[in-house]
DNA sequence: TCATAAATGATAATCGTTCTCATTTGCATT
DNA sequence: AATGCAAATGAGAACGATTATCATTTATGA
């Protein structure tokens, strides 16, 4: 009922496939995903969903402040829950993962370097785009990029 | 002659397209330019150069250390003259005016944070998405995006 | 239950960008 | 200066991600 009263509280109407999108962030498994890959997993469990569903869904559920859309590297968007304490990332450039970080002092200095020069921020993006230099990572493949 | 020797130590044929397209960024007119810009104000001035052309120029001159790409909102790159100094941008979302700024303590904690989480830095990519509250931004348009 | 507006799915369209390929050009060599 | 050839170009097709269109289906409130 938390996910249909999610929706609610949003002024989205809990359909089938809004609920099935909300789930999948919920369940936490993967905390970034594309549309594409929305898309097939839900087609993967069986749902009977259209990507142009996915695409207008996602856009809602970003507006409603559900989800937060990050532009990374390759051209597609990527979305997280929003779960209200905002951080930056880390996408590794070998193997797509991405880890979230939180640094006080750089969310000062920007603030600061914004007001300084006469700008009302309205939000930014950061990401540091790296290697990680674990074992773990060399292996892997960009299988959910 | 300058422009033709930056394009020869950078390995390339001084052609015409080329000249014409780093001559744009030189002349400094505008500093941020998509490919699309690129494109336009080379046919504005006369030049009979393709689109598929621009996009190989800069994405040759980007790999040559020439120009510097970057992804703000809105789906297309933009162009930089690379001038060796780092520096991050201030995005207004109402005229599109893009501000430099760079703060050394942002810089370092960056690669504080990367560090202490195993990673090894390729780069950054941090915009500061805002409004400018001066009087001459709320009139402009977005010309230039 | 029913009516109605909203939501959906299939598909076409769009946008930025890259690819293909026939033609042209820069430039080193005669 | 003329020649040859690899590299560069331009036109347009192709591409991947995303958005728009539109006929059909569905959630919800009277």
């Amino acid at each position: 009922m938390t996910e249909s009263s999610s929706l609610k509280s949003a002024g989205l109407k809990s359909t089938l496939p809004r609920l099935r999108v909300l789930g999948l962030f919920e369940e936490g498994r993967d905390r970034h995903l594309s549309a594409e890959d929305v898309y097939r997993r839900l087609l993967a469990s069986g749902e009977d969903i259209g990507l142009a569903t996915v695409y207008r869904v996602l856009t809602q559920f970003e507006q409603a402040g559900l989800l937060l859309r990050h532009h990374f590297e390759g051209g597609k968007s990527v979305f997280e829950l929003n779960q209200g304490e905002h951080h930056d990332h880390i996408v590794c450039l070998q193997c797509g993962r991405v880890e979230e970080f939180y640094d006080a002092a750089i969310e000062a200095r920007q603030k600061k370097a914004a007001a300084e020069r006469g700008f009302s921020v309205h939000g930014h993006s950061l990401q540091i785009y790296a290697d990680c230099t674990r074992p773990r990572c060399q292996h892997r493949n960009k299988e959910n990029s």
